[in-house]
Order: structure tokens, then C-alpha cells, then sequence
RNA sequence: GCGCCAAUAGCUCAGUAGGAUAGAGCAUCAGCCUUCUAAGCUGAGGGUCGCAGGUUCGAAUCCUGCUUGGCGUACCA
């Protein structure tokens, strides 16, 4: 937004001198001495044109046509960058178009009439949600949130497996608890059983609802156990994903791509295409044909399929639901696999650029400088509800959000207790509620916001920066879409948090007369939005008062 | 062994369509409250961007090799 004038004389500057569009890169120079915008295109030229960079800066800036109002230096340096020196008038031009955003700043329509998918969490009920559920539920519901703001149609889905091995041992963990808690205390627990707590808690409510009543080992009764058991896990991980502000349209089983056919249809279409091939009563994908490194199993000699299979189809109902853009969140364990599905996906003629798959790595949890060990069989796991009872959920979104996904993040417990200035999220919030603190004893003077923004009296370099600061948002929203991040707008919040700290401790509001005292009050209520609207998306509270 | 990902200040991390003096927070040290919230602000110190080569006007960023760490490497999911 802010650069928008900027990028388009220097557009027109180029085509004047022969080149066609092209993207500009502009910046913000660390340096103030350099100006408040520059850009290389110079030098970006240069190898093409064969020609000195100063030289190319030079004949752009020639041609180049401006509001003297607006830009009141345009210079050389370095190497060729060219830098330019923005008059109070472009600063008040901004600011005055952000304001009339008012609440929605922000939204775009970039993503209106597409449709998208996301799809996080996916954890089968076999036990409680553990740190990287966590991690994979903030990351997937905040990206959510971010196509959402673009203007997106977005469907939030949990796709889930509640048959198979993984449900089985559950039931025969929850049968082993169940006869050692009816006093057979040497009664055997399987080898990789579940050994969390609560299986045991599972038991114990079976025991005070049933007595002995499922003692025998026989199918019906594991079976019973094993939909007690998934029925339990489920509510409680639904309760823990509604704790942390995460919530999904849908929640999809993978027993329905079964029972509905698709496997069945996916199998006949693998092998209309010549996709696969029978080896020891086993058939196999032809990954290798597809530039993978060896074929894999998709229906095993038992006549189960692997997890391929069902991966596949699944992905192939999105596609056959029209959504313009698939996003999986994986932890890294699983970066291996993803490959495979997307090759036969294309290898069946499905747009596989449609699908975008962020890959986080795993999180370790430290307190006082040491490792927390947590893991889902042995006994001693940190669950995601733990961790949100001891810092509460906006530290916890917060804190899995602010490193780049592939990054592997450290969880400092002591620092996320404390509430602090140290503590990053509270450094955000307090910015919002200073602001919001500042209309209310506005409020008490009888001072409200004017209908005319008085922009123009603004004239601080601090003013400045806020608003050059604010422009940057919805910029900065698109940019985590794009990448995919977002732990980008928590670094722009804080960066803007900053920005208004300083602006709040060098210029006063209530204590100046109007004119200036309202232009600064919008400067201040534009903050708010800014910073209301981007914890918003970080689903993360925005309090009034702190 | 092979594959993917990483290595940047004491610690945790930004920064990679190659660009100006490599940034932030924490920690350390020094300042600022009769003034709209001091959960704030101001300043200082702190770096062989893992190592070695290469590509070029220019490399934390691209290429090659090596070292270290994480995750994979199933007819588990």
C-alpha cells in the first residue's frame, strides 16, 4: 500500500526508457540517512542491459515523473540503489486512506470467489493431544485465518482414522489397565501399548459404570472398549483444540473413502492407468516411473492398503469438491510420505500445485535451561491441556507461532509463565490495551473521534514511522500467505507494537489541543485496528485493559 | 549407508528471486515515572553468519565437499 505510487512512477519511468513490467523490489533502507524507500532496479538491470548501474539509475531517474508534494529527493547511491525522500503529504495521504478502511483494514479480495482447504490437526483418537498437535492445530487454524482475511472461502477439516492397529492396541491397553485395576496386578500390558494416565482413567471409569462386566477377552468386548475409548479421547481432544480458539467445519473419517467406494474406484483407476503392479501378492505403486527413488506398497499381501491409499483418495474428494488451493500441516516425521502421494496424484492428472504442504518441525520444551521430555507411550507425556492450564492459550498460540515452521522450536516454559514485559505476548497486548486505555479516559473528558481525520497535522518522524509501520499490513498478511509463515505477522506485530511505544512516550494525545489532538487519536485508533485485526488472525485476545 | 531439514551475538531466533555498516528479543551494564498504563521508553557492549573451496563487480543468501545435530529411510500411520 505504501509502496504503491512508488512502484508505479517507477513503471512508468521504465517503459519510457524501453523496459517492460517487471517486478520492482522495494525496500525500507535500514539506514534513515538513504531516504524512507528504495529500490535496486537498477541493478537488477544491469547484467541484462550491460550498462553501469549509476548509469541506468540515472536514465530512470530522468524519466521519472512525481508529485513534488510527495517525494521531495530522489537520489543515488551505493552501487545504484535509488533512494527517495517522502514529503509530509505522502504520509498524510496514507495514513488518510487507511482510515478509511476503519474496522476491516486489512481484508483484501484477493482470495474472493476461491475456495480453500486446510487441514490440521488429523490426530487419531488414540490418546490426548501432546506439544505438537499443538504446534500442527495453531499453525493450521492461523493459516486459516489468514485466507479467511484474504477473502477466501476456507474449510477447516480434522481427517481422522478410528480402525486399524494404532485403535486396536488402544483396546487392548484400556483391557489391560481394566483387569489390573479389578486387581490382577501382574495382568500383562502390551508390549507398545498406551501408557499415559489416562488410559488408566478410561479404565477406571469402565469399571465404576460396568463393574466386571467386560472381563472376558473376547471381539466384542475389546471392540466396546476400543469405541469407548475413541469416543472419550475424542471429547477431550475437542475440548483441548476449543481451549486454544481452534475450531473445524469438519471432521472427516477415513472410513467413508471405505465404505463409500472411493478405495475400491482409486484402485480401478491405478490400474486403468498401468499405475501399479502385482509383486508377492502385494501390489505396488510405480513410484520410480513417476521420478521417485523405488515403488511402494499400496496393498499389502493381507489385503490391507497402507496409509497411501486412503491418502490419496482423500485428497482426490478434495479436488473433487472444486477448492483452489489444499493445505496439509505435517510434522516433519511424516516428510517422507507426502511426495509419494502428490506423484500419483499428478500421475492421475490432478493439479498438484493446488496442494501446499507446510512441514513443521518438532518442538522441545525447556524449563530453567533443561529438557522436558515428553512422549506419547512412555508415561510421563506434557499434554497440550497441561501446557495451556500452566500458561494460559494466548501464550501458547502465540509462542508456536512466532518461529518459522521449519524451524525446531524451543518452548521455554519459564519465560511463557512469566508475565512480563519479557514475555513477548504481553509486550503485544499491552500496546492494544495502552491504546484502548487512551479512549477511555478520553471518554471520561468527552473527547471522541472527529468525523475529518486532521491528518495533515500530524508531522513527527515518529508519526511517520507509525504510519509507514500500519501501511504495511495488509502487505505483510499476504506475504504469510504466500509463504506459508506465520510467524511473520507476530514479528510485524511486534515490530509495530514498538513503533506506537515509542510514538506514545514522545508525543502526547490528550494533553494537546484539537486539531493535532484528533489527528493523533486516529493515528492511534488506526493502531488499534491494526493491532486488533492482526491478533485476530493470531487468535490471540485483544484486551482492553491489562 | 541413503534421503530431507538445519547450523547466524552468551541464549532463543529473524534475515536467502545475491546488494548499502548482518538485525531483534532475552541476558549484562548505564539512564528515564508530580505528565494519556514503567507489562513502557532511551543508550552501551557483544559476530571468522559451522569449516574449506568455487561462481561474480558484490555471497549469511547460489554451487561442491566436509563436520555436527534433528527427522525419516516398513507389506506402521
Amino acid at each position: 500500500m505504501f509502496k504503491n505510487y512508488i512502484l508505479d512512477i517507477l513503471q512508468k519511468s521504465l517503459s519510457k526508457i524501453g523496459i517492460e513490467q517487471r517486478e520492482i523490489i522495494i525496500e525500507y533502507p535500514k539506514n534513515s540517512d538513504f531516504g524512507d524507500i528504495s529500490t535496486n532496479i537498477a541493478m537488477q538491470l544491469a547484467r541484462e542491459l550491460k550498462k553501469s548501474p549509476r548509469a541506468i539509475a540515472q536514465e530512470i531517474i530522468d524519466n521519472l515523473e512525481y508529485d513534488a508534494n510527495f517525494i521531495t529527493a530522489v537520489n543515488i547511491a551505493g552501487a545504484g540503489f535509488i533512494n527517495f525522500k517522502l514529503g509530509k503529504s505522502y504520509f498524510h495521504f496514507i495514513c488518510e486512506n487507511i482510515a478509511g478502511f476503519g474496522e476491516n483494514f486489512g481484508s483484501s479480495d484477493f482470495g474472493i470467489g476461491k475456495k480453500a482447504q486446510i487441514e490440521y490437526v488429523s490426530a487419531n483418537p488414540t490418546g490426548l493431544l501432546h506439544l505438537g498437535h499443538g504446534r500442527n492445530a495453531v499453525i493450521g487454524d492461523t493459516l486459516a485465518n489468514i485466507y479467511k482475511k484474504l477473502g477466501f472461502t476456507t474449510d477447516r477439516e480434522y481427517y481422522f482414522n478410528n480402525a486399524g492397529n494404532q485403535m486396536r492396541n488402544l483396546a487392548r491397553s484400556i483391557f489391560a489397565r481394566y483387569h489390573q485395576l479389578l486387581g490382577e496386578s501382574d495382568y500383562p500390558f502390551p508390549e507398545d501399548g498406551y501408557h499415559g494416565d489416562y488410559i488408566i482413567e478410561i479404565a477406571q471409569e469402565l469399571i465404576d459404570l460396568y463393574g466386571n462386566k467386560f472381563a472376558e477377552d473376547n471381539t466384542e468386548n475389546l471392540a466396546f472398549f476400543q469405541k469407548y475409548g475413541e469416543e472419550w479421547n475424542f471429547k477431550r481432544i475437542k475440548s483441548t483444540l476449543e481451549r486454544l480458539n481452534v475450531f473445524q467445519d469438519t471432521y472427516y473419517n477415513e472410513n467413508t473413502l471405505y465404505e463409500s467406494g472411493k478405495i475400491e474406484q482409486l484402485l480401478n483407476e491405478l490400474k486403468e492407468n498401468n499405475l501399479v503392479y502385482e509383486l508377492d501378492n502385494a501390489l505396488w505403486l510405480k513410484l520410480s516411473q513417476m521420478g521417485m527413488e523405488e515403488d511402494r506398497v499400496a496393498v499389502k499381501s493381507s489385503g490391507e492398503p497402507t496409509y497411501r491409499l486412503p491418502d490419496i483418495a482423500y485428497h482426490i474428494e478434495k479436488f473433487k469438491r472444486g477448492y483452489d488451493e489444499m493445505v496439509d500441516i505435517f510434522g516433519s516425521d511424516h516428510i517422507a510420505t507426502y511426495p509419494d502421494v502428490l506423484a500419483v496424484l499428478k500421475a492421475l492428472g490432478y493439479d498438484v500445485n493446488k496442494v501446499k504442504v507446510v512441514i513443521y518441525q518438532f518442538i522441545t520444551l525447556v524449563e530453567n535451561g533443561e529438557q522436558v521430555k515428553m512422549s506419547k507411550r512412555s508415561g510421563k507425556s506434557y499434554t497440550l491441556d497441561e501446557l495451556i492450564d500452566e500458561v494460559g492459550s494466548d501464550v501458547v498460540r502465540y509462542f508456536f507461532l512466532m518461529r518459522g515452521v521449519n524451524t525446531h522450536l524451543e518452548f521455554d516454559l519459564g519465560l511463557a509463565k512469566e508475565q512480563s514485559e519479557k514475555n513477548p505476548v504481553f509486550y503485544l497486548q499491552y500496546a492494544h490495551a495502552r491504546i484502548c486505555s487512551i479512549f477511555q479516559k478520553a471518554k471520561e473528558e468527552g473527547i471522541y473521534l472527529s468525523q475529518n481525520h486532521y491528518i495533515t497535522e500530524l508531522s513527527e518522524q515518529i508519526e511517520f514511522d507509525l504510519i509507514k509501520k500500519i501501511a504495511d499490513f495488509p502487505e505483510i498478511i499476504f506475504e504469510s500467505y504466500k509463504t506459508l509463515e506465520p510467524h511473520i505477522i507476530c514479528d510485524y506485530l511486534y515490530d509495530l507494537a514498538g513503533i506506537f511505544h515509542q510514538f506514545y512516550h514522545n508525543c502526547r494525545i490528550l494533553q494537546e489541543s484539537d486539531p493535532l489532538r484528533q489527528a493523533r487519536l486516529h493515528l492511534a485508533n488506526t493502531t488499534r485496528i491494526t493491532l486488533k485485526n492482526g491478533l485476530q488472525i493470531l487468535g490471540i485476545s485483544a484486551p482492553e485493559k491489562m
